[in-house]
DNA sequence: TTGCCCATGTAATGCGTTACATGATTCG
DNA sequence: CGAATCATGTAACGCATTACATGGGCAA
């Protein structure tokens, strides 16, 4: 899997410029890929001299020319060639855990930070679920209404969603774990 | 966030050489960081001239030498002072969704294709949770006596688990998505 | 005797991250 | 007047991946 393959989604589903590809991978593709400007236009570069994008100027009012880059057919078919290729899996890269792990190695003050820090993540990822949610409600309000692409893009996202509801869940659970080693001393309890 | 913190939660809760380092990346640890052995070995000499860890040489019968590391109290202090950081957020990274995405410019064969790999990629992780599952009757099977240490572990593989099963429903939704795209035809209805 | 496990590395390449750079327009 | 948005890049660095290398012991 490369960025490449990623950028091609993209321009299939409706061409654009390097700035525009990068806010995309801000937004919704972001959600499973990520990528820098910086990434995308060396990228771009490449694709358009191995003859898999092609772009066009489009000059603007009041705003910089753009240049809008389109798949073509050739790399159309190095996505399909890519698509029919086994799933390689995943890496994981999950830094809380490891912190979670760590803080056996940490004081109970240390743990009380962790847990801080673990109600800061958890309000992100509600914020980043109630995204999706009103994403879902604003483009699939019919779902039972899509062509095969929407289809596609919805089941990806209820993806999104069940994985925003996973962590939430399992960030109480962290919590709960956390509050039942170090549990709060009550002062002059009677 | 970097590989020096993993290995060293991992060396403090139980002194390794590289290769040991190695397998535990692959298995227990490599549930939510992964590492391969050419990276452990490039980081472990980084974190000894860093005084990190301390290395003692360990002759065996049958088998060569080895070099078992342990974290020391700067090593330790490190990790705490890493522990107390803010938790950067997750670079996401899901191929699948890509190419899930891709499908609508693939033809119903590759679809097809795609929906099979699939299969085989929601049986990887049907077993990875069987294995989960299996880890946590061994290693935890009085979830009501246990220390910090223990507790920690047990609530990051629970959290493996959750995602695990969370994994295996939406694949399930995936499949049952790509089904409606090209609904089986049958021949002589009657 | 072929291949796997233990054990530790080097080297090349490429991808990702961070910092830096430019320049116009629009909004408060 | 300063900050944000649009738009496109260069350069340096470091981490990750892949391939290659070595060498003994052990089991089918």
């Amino acid at each position: 899997m490369s960025l490449e393959h990623a950028i091609l989604v993209s321009l299939l589903e409706q061409p654009a410029s390097g700035y525009e590809l990068a806010r995309r991978f801000d937004r919704s593709i972001g959600r499973f890929w990520t990528a820098t400007h910086q990434q995308i236009y060396r990228v771009l570069k490449r694709m358009a001299a191995d003859d898999w994008i092609a772009g066009e100027e489009v000059g603007q009012e009041g705003l910089p020319d753009k240049k809008v880059w389109s798949a073509t057919p050739a790399g159309r078919a190095a996505l399909v060639t890519w698509l029919r290729a086994p799933v390689q899996p995943e890496a994981v890269r999950h830094e809380l855990a490891v912190k979670i792990r760590g803080a056996a190695f940490d004081d109970p003050a240390g743990r009380a930070a962790l847990a801080t820090e673990v109600e800061r993540y958890r309000a992100d990822h509600e914020a980043t679920l109630a995204g999706y949610l009103a994403g879902e409600r604003r483009d699939f309000p019919d779902p039972d209404a899509l062509d095969a692409r929407e289809s596609l893009q919805h089941v990806v996202l209820r993806g999104g969603i069940a994985y925003e509801r996973m962590v939430l869940a399992w960030l109480d659970d962290v919590l709960a774990t956390l509050r039942d080693l170090d549990p709060p001393t009550r002062k002059a309890t009677p």
